[in-house]
DNA sequence: ACTTGCCCTAGAGTATTGTCGAGGGTTTAT
DNA sequence: ATAAACCCTCGACAATACTCTAGGGCAAGT
């Protein structure tokens, strides 16, 4: 079984353009072309494909994608590279989640605030201090319609 | 207490350019000015710029930012439209985690596959299978030194 | 007065990740 | 054999988020 461009696009969501955009990032050096020089993928190269969705998805830059490919490419003689890409990539993912997880709970503590019955006073008294820290400084008020 | 933009940067790890181009882009209109147009900096400032990082820092686009401190700017009539962008935003980035958190399964399960004690043969003999492929269909080699 | 180190704006430049149009060849069905 | 629907490359354009340069003003110490 084989696929034109197309029948890929549709299968995995991408645009005709972001797979033509990946094979020109070198993404995509194993999908081979057919005399017309047509793109020809195989099942094998949509399993790779989706790795590098995975990657892409989880926020991994085209460069070190590229980078992987380049090492799968290469053979079984590079798999301690692959592993080290891999986990670096992984614990960079986590340690990021790590992070977005204690700005949302700032956020939450917001939404939380809007969410009190006081919340038009509160943040009323925050408006206040604002704008009297701004006198108290001798500054123009921002604050004004 | 005030800060020059300097101060700002050092307290924030923000660059200077990154702060004058957010007050560029509308996400500082609370900043004032001095008699010599340099920006001055409140504490009430620093806590803003604090939220507005938080959101940033979630994957927040400028332009929803934006319209986030315009809101605040308007004062608290507008506590249910700040509301509505915050949880709008909070699960976005709770569905973002999860898809991640699913992709990083699959990262998960090739990083298992290279620590394998047979991960050379198992690789090697993925190889095979995606270059016989290929042979069936007739489509040139890709994988070649 | 002068040097140093800030501050300002406007606008150009950069990096990343696409998206699209022009111009042209291929395949398929009628 | 011709239209419709594909495919190709190349290069321009776009959105996002900075980053920096040029040109010039201000403030403090010597």
């Amino acid at each position: 079984m084989t696929y034109s461009i197309k029948a890929v696009a549709d299968k995995t969501g991408l645009s005709i353009y972001t797979l033509r955009f990946y094979d020109k990032q070198g993404l995509l050096p194993f999908v081979s072309r057919n005399a017309a020089g047509y793109r020809v993928f195989t099942d094998g190269d949509l399993h790779l494909l989706h790795t590098i969705c995975c990657l892409k998805d989880t926020g991994m830059k085209i460069a070190d994608i590229r980078q992987y490919i380049a090492y799968v490419m290469q053979g079984p003689t590079t798999i301690p590279q692959r592993q080290h890409l891999l986990s670096t990539h992984r614990q960079a993912i986590l340690d990021q989640q790590a992070k977005i997880m204690q700005n949302l709970q700032e956020v939450d503590f917001k939404l939380n605030l809007y969410r009190q019955p006081n919340a038009q006073a509160l943040v009323t008294a925050e408006l206040a201090v604002a704008q009297a820290e701004k006198r108290a400084n001798g500054l123009p008020n921002p604050f004004e319609k």
